[in-house]
DNA sequence: TCCTATATACTACATAGTGTAGTATGATTA
DNA sequence: TAATCATACTACACTATGTAGTATATAGGA
């Protein structure tokens, strides 16, 4: 499911999140999946909150597209795990695509331009790829 | 001013601002500044709107810092002029800096691999200046 | 000088997203 | 069967945005 907002002034899941979402994003990944009350005495550790506020914005994650519920049973002692559609690489993935992409597509070289200024921390690799990429661009040109 | 949040799924200044306001803020970056009664007859064109509804969403962007406000004398006669604070090419360039540096400091080499697939449209100066840009980083490391 | 058109301020309401939590219901198991 | 736990539903706050009504001040013509 694609984010409808980039939080551009936060970090990291925040910004693809509200501040309380993004931790509960993170638990369920860090987890792979937990209940309503697990979510809730974990991040109870931190600041308390109820059962209920985390229950909603679970729901919501739910409503989203972005968890699934699995019911382990019925009844009090079988609570229903959350857990998320798409492990934490491949939402990254898809969602600094759009970004990029869509930055991209409306703003191409000066957005270029500023990557080029932060490439600096990108690792090797990746800088390959980039040059081989480049290449593979330039050959096309003069072909 | 910066931004909070970016639209996603929204295109060009649409990114950026609401849809009215991205057509008001086009409409001052076009004609250099306009008034607020202007700037009604101009949107009325589209679709009627208010001169309190363009009023409030023109003031709302003077109080983010996008807008000041010039007065021309006092009066029926004499209504202020909203002129956009940066350029447009500053604007989006201190926009798009902003989101490609924040995603590249969180999430570096994922980025560089969308924007490896989306350069094929980028024109060939750019890919020559990350071309530059590449060289000096290899140099740096094997220095 | 006074009336009225115009500019501007202030206020209000709707909708969407997010954080927070109360109450109600329903199932379970001790 | 009653206390416990899971879950649903509802509600309220706050922010951002779109939209517009009412009030006030001021200028310029009659």
């Amino acid at each position: 499911m694609q984010i409808k907002k980039l939080n551009v002034g936060s970090e990291g899941l925040k910004r693809f999140f509200g501040p309380l979402e993004a931790r509960i994003m993170d638990l369920l990944w860090s987890t792979g999946g937990v209940t309503v009350k697990e979510a809730q005495s974990i991040l109870s550790r931190e600041s308390p909150i109820s059962v209920n506020a985390v229950m909603t914005v679970m729901n919501r994650l739910l409503d989203k597209g972005h968890l699934t519920k699995v019911q382990t049973g019925t009844g009090r002692t079988q609570a229903a795990r959350f857990i998320p559609i798409l492990s934490r690489e491949q939402f990254l993935s898809e969602q600094t695509r759009a970004v990029s992409q869509g930055l991209l597509q409306d703003f191409g070289s000066m957005v270029v331009s500023h990557l080029i200024d932060a490439l600096d921390d990108v690792d090797p690799e990746t800088i390959e790829k980039l040059e081989r990429k480049i290449n593979e661009l330039k050959r096309g040109k003069t072909r």
